[in-house]
DNA sequence: AACGTTGCATGCAACGATGCAATATGGATG
DNA sequence: CATCCATATTGCATCGTTGCATGCAACGTT
């Protein structure tokens, strides 16, 4: 293990305290002194036990993204946009995944990860609004996706209704009559599907367009797999449809080569259109149109919410408040920020390639 | 912030050692005394302060992954493998992204994230192998990629000069002369461009074929848009390839799209190869023949290094070495593990669909 | 009755860093 | 020469937890 201020203070023939002085630039030291300590420092290649930090000062500066899949591209790319906009506030953003595991949602916010860090950034995905409310005591927590935690908990997301009409409402005014959607989870509470496939009927709706059930395709994961399935279901049950609505691009490229080994041209047999714009669809053959969520946007505002609380008491771990303190100070309510998100139109259900 | 020994114990009136002795379970506790601690630890929600157990203990179940970019799929899928794998320890895996700058990747080693890991796995990328040499005496690290640290760190990779012969080789056997290389990076000292280009050039030498140093395109980064401009300089240069080598999926799917953008029928007129095996190439439209490397076989190995290096004296954080112990316990010699790697052909070099 | 044994509970110290308050210097001032 | 001040340095206590050693009964054995 690494030197102590302890081992510097012998080397350097002085007290641990001024070691300590020299180590976080307090003045009251003499250039002698400080020149002798800094020699030591060097020499015995001292690092500040991170610890022995956390335990005393209650901070970390290390912030936590609980996300369900890393490797899923939309969250990889949400995760990398995380880690720079953490950065600029001088924070270290270190990412773990739970693969949608309630047991594993509950260990990383209880357990030592939740506990070393300042404050958690997470998406749900098993983990009931009851169980994350539960936990309102803890580190700073803000919410992305759809799941709604009674206004209890900072909440970052897009409006996924009004995204899923928009994308939908882009297929019928193609042309399109026969529009299934792709991606529907009724077993699922984080209510993801649940808003997708809301804005997908409402917009048939406005259009006067029936809803058809064997058009609404069920999937157990969003992953390009899950997409093709469905898609091949779709084709080998007679209902072909002219266009699909997935609820992610993972399921929409999935679909997209089905299709195409179906035989079907994309866009003209069948329009595609996906949520998310990962970097793979806009190099996909066709090029994929989908809901653009303002990622950036996303990032930052979520640390910005985290920011906000961590200027507040600091509730961290270290200093236990003042009991004779006028508590008074309400911290501030749960906010909840709606992203802003745009419809991305490319060859999946533009004209020809170009 | 939440409760400590000390308040459970005023709560059940016993003392901190005891409750201590009931949290973690020792048998010498009567079933009385267990159970009204239970009651009261129950009661004020206890949670042991990872910061106090990790200072006391030095260790702290977390192992760390330092990656340049999350969001490339590669080091997502790598990743996912790496936190799945880490379960089966007991560990907690945890990843931060570099972006590649040498600043990051030493603050990320030496810095707080550092400190808190019982191990670490990392792909570096811009670090100097002296560099990482002068922190042996840290964590044990393991690293990943072609990077090769002179035989004084565990070390994990693939073949890669026999991996970018083989595919080199798969071109030429199907006929092609005209072999183009994109992924060439002449100023960054990581290795992986260095193996794959001499594998390259090896396999055409094998063949009789001569280089032609306008086929070789260097790269800034490995995106996909790189490999589309490198493929659109090679189209638009007048020195079109019947063939190409990419020395990474996001490449060859970038070189993929603009070649069709190009009006070229791959791999008729083009025979596209890659390296990673990511999903995408899977589902790309033709499907990308490629490098697979054994990315589970690399988590599980990485991980078991670590597990090796860890069983030994600890070298935690909290217990200092006892200096009257014999220390001619010699810690193993670092290790280099090859993982296996192997041709997936699909349709992008392949006949025709299907 | 004296002794060792066992089962249970506790006290002390330490991990490394830092806030607070107290001390040791030197110099300037009355 | 005593006094005071400012600057420089230090000791002590503390964060929450756990290793080690000890205390203290009640029991069984000789």
């Amino acid at each position: 293990m690494g030197a102590s201020l302890k081992d510097v203070a012998m080397r350097a023939g002085v007290s641990v305290r001024t070691v300590s002085n020299v180590v976080n630039d307090f003045p009251q030291v003499a250039p002698e002194t400080r020149r002798r300590v800094q020699q030591a420092l060097e020499e015995l290649q001292y690092r500040p036990n991170a610890a022995a930090r956390l335990l005393r000062a209650g901070r970390s500066g290390l912030v936590g993204l609980v996300i369900p899949e890393i490797d899923s591209p939309y969250f990889g790319e949400l995760a990398s946009l995380l880690v720079q906009a953490a950065q600029q506030y001088g924070w270290t953003l270190l990412v773990d995944q739970t693969n949608g595991d309630p047991d594993r949602e509950r260990l990383l916010l209880d357990g030592l990860p939740g506990q070393i860090v300042d404050g958690l950034v997470m998406s749900p995905w098993a983990l009931s609004p009851a169980e994350l409310r539960r936990r309102a005591d803890a580190v700073p927590l803000v919410l992305l996706g759809e799941q709604d935690a009674a206004g209890l908990i900072d909440h970052v997301s897009v409006d996924s209704v009004a995204a899923a009409a928009e994308a939908t409402d882009h297929l019928i005014g193609l042309g399109r009559r026969r529009i299934a959607a792709i991606g529907v989870q009724p077993h699922l509470a984080n209510g993801t599907a649940q808003q997708r496939i809301a804005g997908y009927r409402q917009a048939l709706g406005a259009a006067g367009i029936a809803c058809d059930p064997a058009l609404e395709m069920p999937v157990t994961a969003l992953h390009r797999a899950d997409g093709a399935r469905a898609m091949r279901e779709l084709l080998e049950g007679g209902h072909a449809p002219d266009a699909v609505f997935c609820f992610s691009d993972q399921l929409a490229l999935g679909a997209l080569r089905a299709a195409l080994d179906h035989g079907l041209a994309v866009p003209r047999d069948l329009a595609v259109c996906g949520f998310d714009d990962i970097e793979d669809g806009r190099y996909a053959t066709p090029s994929l149109t989908t809901v653009a969520p303002d990622k950036t946007g996303i990032a930052e505002r979520a640390l910005a919410c985290l920011a906000d609380r961590l200027k507040r008491p600091a509730a961290g771990a270290g200093r236990r408040p003042d009991p004779a303190a006028p508590s008074g100070d309400t911290p501030p309510p749960a906010r909840k920020i709606v992203a802003a998100h745009r419809l991305v139109v490319r060859e999946s259900t533009a004209g020809r390639r170009g």
